[in-house]
DNA sequence: TCTTTAAGATACGACACCGTAGCTTAGTTG
DNA sequence: CAACTAAGCTACGGTGTCGTATCTTAAAGA
């Protein structure tokens, strides 16, 4: 039986420097979207890739290094640009490119690195510091920040607690139902959660 | 080396049934809060619990089926038991319990349940239906149901949106920060997202 | 073209876990 | 006390990954 990947059987040419990298890359955010970090393996992300594991070990140590190096590689950057007009929308855009993340490789490997750093802090640690923060992924956190300083909303409400309930309650859908809320469901998270958190409940207004 | 347990070195006692089945219970929970559900292995249960792989298979044919059959047996009961005098007091008491059960080896066993419910969702519907959903525990969604019945808060406003705020914050933050959140933090939750989210901005009649 | 670099292939001993088998013996039951 | 049940122990072949070593050779640079 022949494992290797279908588009490196029966390849003649030798891949070298970043035409390499990238392939290893991917390979590695295959696995951890399909096995997991827990389930990385150099063999397996060699054997995914096509190549040896000597050619991984001649750059990276461990898998978890790979993965993150590769995470860095291609994670988006996030390009917030809120017309600052549109709260709502924004809000709700922001959300979508965070579930959107979830049908992608990169965004299945996302969140099996959040997974894992529920048992090791110190992932998650190197995640936030070598991955999102250097791209600046922090969703609807973006978009509060951005209205608040406009005085669009009130500052004092936007706080360390509020700034995460869009991550938070996507994240625990995820987990949930084993796949990324669709656009009602993030409409509804918005609605009657983050408008509501920030003093503008749509429907503080009909009431009373 | 010896690398039984210490409770175990020296034991000449033979256990048989309950006492047996605990330990082995025991052993499962401990060894999936400290290396994952997908580091639990027949032989690691079998080691920690200072008895034989055949014991196991006697019972179990795979790992996870013990994991779950020991949460069943010890997950807590909940008792909500709500005063219906205090919903902000009973709601933060609900996250204290969700929140405690994180310092608990059983309750990091559930977070290792839910990290792995990210990659295999059969799991988690398992530890939905043979866990959680048997022993009650839902933790803040009771609590507001409870004060809906009554008529103390607007029925409208208890969506399965906003009844899973209380377990997405505490999740979202356990991630974030390698453990549970504190009281105070727990407080802020409450007062910052969850009252608003059903109507009831602590903040709203100061305001404007 | 010649030299240098690194990709690729293969093999190695070590280790951990798998699931099962065969056996001894402690604990329970009659 | 005798018979039975099941806990405990040891060992097995098989598989997968580890990290390293060795060698060949394609690709890049001089």
């Amino acid at each position: 039986m022949d494992d290797r990947n279908e588009e490196t059987v029966g390849r003649r040419t030798r891949r070298r420097g970043s035409d390499l990298v990238d392939a290893i890359h991917q390979a590695a955010i295959l696995e951890a979207a399909e096995n997991g970090v827990s389930g990385l393996s150099m063999e397996g992300i060699a054997r995914r890739a096509g190549t040896a594991k000597t050619s991984l070990y001649r750059r990276w140590s461990v898998p978890a290094d790979i993965l993150l190096d590769a995470m860095y590689s291609h994670f988006p950057q996030e390009t917030p640009s809120p017309d600052a007009g549109d709260l709502r929308g924004d809000l709700i855009e922001s959300l979508v490119i965070l579930a959107e993340l979830g049908e992608d490789p990169l965004g299945r490997a996302m969140f099996a690195v959040i997974a894992e750093s529920l048992r090791d802090p110190g992932l998650h640690e190197r995640f936030e510091s070598e991955v999102f923060d250097p791209k600046g992924g922090r969703f609807t956190r973006t978009v509060l920040l951005h209205y608040a300083e406009q005085g669009r909303i009130d500052p004092a409400r936007v706080t360390d607690v509020t700034v995460d309930i869009g991550e938070a309650m996507v994240l625990k859908y995820a987990v949930d139902h084993g796949r990324s809320p669709d656009r009602d469901r993030l409409a509804r998270i918005v609605d009657e959660v983050i408008l509501p958190a920030i003093g503008m409940d749509p429907r503080a207004s009909r009431e009373q």
